[in-house]
DNA sequence: GATCATAGTCGTCTGCCTGACGATAAACAC
DNA sequence: GTGTTTATCGTCAGGCAGACGACTATGATC
């Protein structure tokens, strides 16, 4: 493999970023519409172009400001205040994924709490939080009326790797409190679950798996009654990352 | 994000590849003697450029057959004959991870038999298995003596992210059947396990846990003695690629 | 203010799985 | 044959998860 500068072939190499959060108990990703060609108008996952001098993980934040406003972690660090949880997902570099030149994506997962309006350069209605269900459900209409043509490119393929990377990580990993805001109850904590896991968890057995896990969360002292019903004692993520024994997901 | 084609930076992309096999009841990976500078004379990962036509898990197949003569094996299927199972890893693509110019690598992670030998283009003496443990020590010297620098470029860290994903994958997955020939035992499937974690199972609790899950083997009808002692019944890789509930690797 | 609906929290019980480990079986080396 | 090695079956206790009962503390409704 000799390596001479000019037996390369370039390529272009891009940030795709799956930004998942849980709005109104469904989970949802961030989608920015195109405005050019190709798949003008149709909805993408956010991205750009790694610059020069930047590394991957830095191209990604950089993304992920610009879109959401929202600053990264470090992927081993608990979810800490007003921040989103980002990891490397995966790479696609098919030859023909973009129609026009060789661009190799490291697309990018990232899991943020609810926010309160998604931006796009400040452009709110090229920008929007949509159910990934919605999103990955080729043809039809999303709940708004809105036509609902499939992802450009091959972003379905991407969205739904890094939907499956979330539902499987929450499993081991304290991972599912990036999707709360810093103080948050165990019924809080229990629908996030619910809602990417796309099932029924039974209150009671959930209450005694988190709060006997040691280190995955520790009691604030405060409570909260947000919810309605009895106050819920409020936590925070504790140090632990790692969930064992993990958290089962039922069975379908 | 304006897709101008000459506005983005040119970057080289290639495919590292980890690949791994146990021999003589240790982890090992595949290293191979760089020819030229930048780290001449160092062991590295073998890898090289993505062509300008090909997808990025067809550059590691590629690549992966010319340095081992191995076949490459769909990423969700249970192990073949004869063939390895490839999986994409990581990408890396730090700006300064080559002196020389940005290059952006996709590591794939490749799991392999035990192999007569290895071949880097037909040259074996710049081609070897090295225990990974000794390739991940910096400085030293290895069994036979060799002086080990640490691997080139940032592949002591591709190696290590490569040899935790392995060892993390088999306990939930049927992926250490790749590591065995078509036909296998319970024991040799058990000192995988061993070599890839680094502990001694209990043969027991080991033997009930495989033979007991539905799918995870198939027993092939004939026995073997080739590890002395008692005959052992051979198996095969079932269809199963999940182990549910998943084998526990021991605490340290 | 009594009643109801909603959530949260604490327990109990049963079954499954794992770790620890005893016992037996079937080959080979001497 | 005796000893060694490896394979395989069984037993038992502890831990954890699923199913579910019971009670508590709020706000909403009449």
């Amino acid at each position: 493999m000799p390596y001479d500068p000019s037996a390369f072939p370039p390529f272009a190499v891009t940030v795709d970023l799956v930004v998942l959060t849980v709005r109104r108990h469904a989970l949802c990703a961030l989608a920015v519409r195109r405005g050019e060609s190709p798949f003008q108008g149709r909805w993408a996952l956010p991205g750009g172009f790694v610059r020069a001098d930047e590394d991957l993980s830095q191209a990604a934040a950089r993304e992920l400001a610009e879109e959401t406003g929202l600053r990264a972690h470090e992927p081993d660090a608990p979810a800490q205040e007003g921040g989103a949880h980002l990891e490397q997902l995966a790479t696609y570099g098919d030859p023909k994924r973009d129609p026009r030149m060789r661009v190799v994506s490291v697309a990018h997962l990232a899991l943020a709490p609810d926010l309160p309006a998604p931006r796009a350069g400040g452009d709110a209605s090229n920008a929007r939080w949509a159910p990934v269900e919605e999103l990955l459900t080729q043809g039809g209409y999303g709940r708004d009326g809105e036509s609902v043509a499939p992802l450009a490119f091959d972003h379905a393929q991407i969205l739904s790797d890094g939907v499956e990377r979330a539902r499987s990580k929450i499993e081991y990993s304290s991972l599912a409190t990036a999707f709360c805001p810093p103080e948050f109850t165990v019924g809080e904590l229990r629908r996030v679950y619910e809602a990417v896991w796309g099932v029924a968890l039974d209150p009671r057995n959930f209450h005694r798996k988190v709060t006997g896990t040691p280190g995955f969360l520790v009691p604030t002292g405060g409570t909260t009654t947000r919810q309605g019903g009895r106050p819920a004692q409020l936590f925070r993520a504790g140090g632990a990352t790692l969930l064992n024994p993990p958290m089962l997901r039922p069975e379908v």
